[in-house]
DNA sequence: TTAGTGCCCGTACCACGGTACGGGGTCAAG
DNA sequence: CTTGACCCCGTACCGTGGTACGGGCACTAA
């Protein structure tokens, strides 16, 4: 039985006394008894053992949200709960991890990509990675991370405007549109970002929109 | 210059409005001017460039505190700044996700070894997942996150204890131990885990106090 | 001119995983 | 029998990245 108080315990597990204590208040452990008339609570092998379980499970990527789901599973044993239901959590996670590995690769991509076209050398105004990310769509070809809403940002290649004067005439053209919530337009880098709902409105429509008023369009790709 | 109030540049970027506020308050980006007598505050293109530099670089996995410093190390030209520390930052990040990769790929080995030794069936007693959890030095060979503290967990195998009072000795011998903060002993598993200072004493001088006691004793491994 | 959006601003709140503090009580070694 | 280390308990706070709310103006299309 190996009776401990809580900073052994702490000690034997490898984590703070008030992580323990806040483990207790979140349910994840129980608080074993005090004493009466006081003294201090004596931990049991098995609270260590949970202890032990938390700290694995944490590594291996589950929250204190799923241990605490898993270890209420446990606690109702000889209920309807079997070993099934452990392993599809485990697999579920597995997934879930598989997802992350991929996004930290094409971060990876990204900023290696960053690195490499980056002169490493000179005064900032040379260095293309502030560049690069000040496109709405950057070097890693498209964004890594959606949103869940309707909206969309379509771009437009336009042609033919050459001052401020321009952009004014094709904003004023875009905003009119259907569907559309806001646009950027450069005469500079001729190019257009429009936020869009998709739903009501094609980038087709914009373009030709664009080309009503004089000027080229073509889309140069979307992000959704 | 695309006048925008903070509705169309939220829409525009992709972002909530309270977002911008916050990144505001954060001081990423500076707040426009109220125009006299009240009215709208009005977006500048360079602020819509500075929120997608924001968006890209998250992508990227920075904070929002680097993405501060990146700005301000951009907003700071014709310093000595140059593009050098901006690839340094970039390399540095890459390398954090190079571990972070690493890491999960290590989580994802332990995972898949604890969803193959699953039976996937049957009642919960069953089920090696919980099993395996339990051990303080699980299936990926090793703790994936370690401490930067002291103290170290060396797990004994120990032989020739039958009963709760062997326990009661071996967990006395081993904590008279200098360096020993705590330990746990089970004679059903034939293991002890001692929590330790090993700049104070080797595992091989703990295993020789418990073969002083009259039980045989065996490194089984190190958490450091 | 009026209804309906949208902006302004301050403040409060969310999840997550802890950490810190303060005023006590308890325990064991010297 | 004192001293120092440890425990108890409640409560407050940390950093991270936002979200929500509510009262009051500003703007615009019908």
């Amino acid at each position: 039985m190996t009776d401990m108080t809580i900073g052994k315990v702490a000690d034997v597990v490898g984590v703070g006394v008030e992580t323990i204590r806040f483990y207790e208040r979140r349910k994840l452990i129980e608080q074993p008894p005090r004493p009466r008339e006081g003294g201090y609570r004596i931990y049991s092998d098995t609270t260590v053992k949970r202890l032990h379980f938390i700290r694995r499970a944490q590594e291996l990527g589950f929250s204190l949200r799923e241990i605490a789901e898993l270890l209420a599973l446990r606690d109702a044993e000889s209920n309807q709960a079997d070993a099934s239901d452990v392993r599809q959590r485990a697999m579920a996670k597995l997934h879930d991890v598989d997802q992350k590995i991929d996004q930290l690769r094409r971060i990876r991509q990204g900023l290696a990509a960053l690195v490499d076209c980056c002169p490493g050398q000179g005064p900032l105004q040379c260095c293309s990675i502030f560049d690069a990310l000040e496109q709405n769509a950057g070097p890693t070809g498209g964004p890594i991370i959606s949103e869940e809403t309707d909206m969309q940002t379509i771009r437009l290649s336009i042609g033919g405007m050459h001052c401020g004067g321009c952009e004014e005439i094709v904003r004023h053209v875009l905003e009119q549109q259907t569907g559309v919530k806001g646009c950027s337009v450069s005469h500079e880098s001729g190019e257009a970002r429009v936020a869009v709902d998709e739903s009501r409105i094609s980038d087709e429509q914009l373009a030709e929109a664009v080309r009503g008023a004089g000027y080229s369009a073509n889309i140069m790709n979307t992000t959704e």
